[in-house]
DNA sequence: TGTATACTGAACTATATGGTTCAGTATCTC
DNA sequence: GAGATACTGAACCATATAGTTCAGTATACA
């Protein structure tokens, strides 16, 4: 299960971290886009595009149907709530780490003034 | 400017898309460690965990600082915010389209109750 | 001073990524 | 049936990634 969530993560965190395939999903969230009119957007070969649009499947962020010659891609029903909540979690581990940080900075400061040192 | 923020995201992302480096993060969350404790704890070399690491600062997800022998590695400053932001907008498109996905169905299946039809 | 510890950097390996071209196959459309 | 369109798959290329080993340097400590 945990090896699972982390292939997960792997997959759905890898394909977010191209500008090209986070356009796509963007466009995609717009409208639903065939392979060539996306390969056309991006400036790219068909092939080069339907190679991204399969790592996009692989994460479960788009789902694709062929009908006839054209394959229509949308987005898929994994709408990556898992991820924000990993990035939820993550922030609230970071804020207390600096809310910590801020009190010690805090308290630093509160004793260079009674001590009557001077601020830098 | 775009361009930056979209190498910031390249960067941010690609950090996030490995999971000795997700839970790097886990772990500097708790706790400030040294890179030969975060090896240890990895099972890791040291040269590997320093490569990781920097992955991590390159992408402002973490500070470290050397002092005598020991870098101690911390979470930086930059703490996703913007990434949480860029998640939540996609989450917004994503809901919209399935919302609407959602009227059809639901229209169809009004439809079908009007004439009468069997329901699968 | 000598030894152990902690890191650093270069070099190497294997595999993945992001892209291409080229040669198909399947499906329209006239 | 012929030609155009839309995709598919194999092969190739350059570069990046995730890891290693090995040979250092710098610091701590007895």
């Amino acid at each position: 299960m945990v090896q699972y969530l982390q292939s997960h993560f792997d997959a759905s965190f890898g394909a977010l971290s191209d500008p090209t395939r986070r356009g796509v999903l963007e466009q995609l969230g717009r409208a639903d886009a065939s392979i060539s009119v996306l390969a056309e957007t991006f400036h790219m070969t068909l092939t080069g595009m339907k190679k991204h649009v399969g790592v996009l499947e692989q994460a479960g962020l788009v789902t694709t149907e062929k009908v006839g010659r054209v394959r229509t891609c949308r987005l898929g029903r994994r709408g990556l709530q898992e991820e924000a909540a990993w990035i939820e979690r993550y922030r609230q581990l970071w804020s207390e780490r600096f809310d910590e940080l801020d009190n010690v900075v805090d308290e630093l400061n509160r004793k260079e003034r009674v001590h009557g040192r001077k601020k830098r």
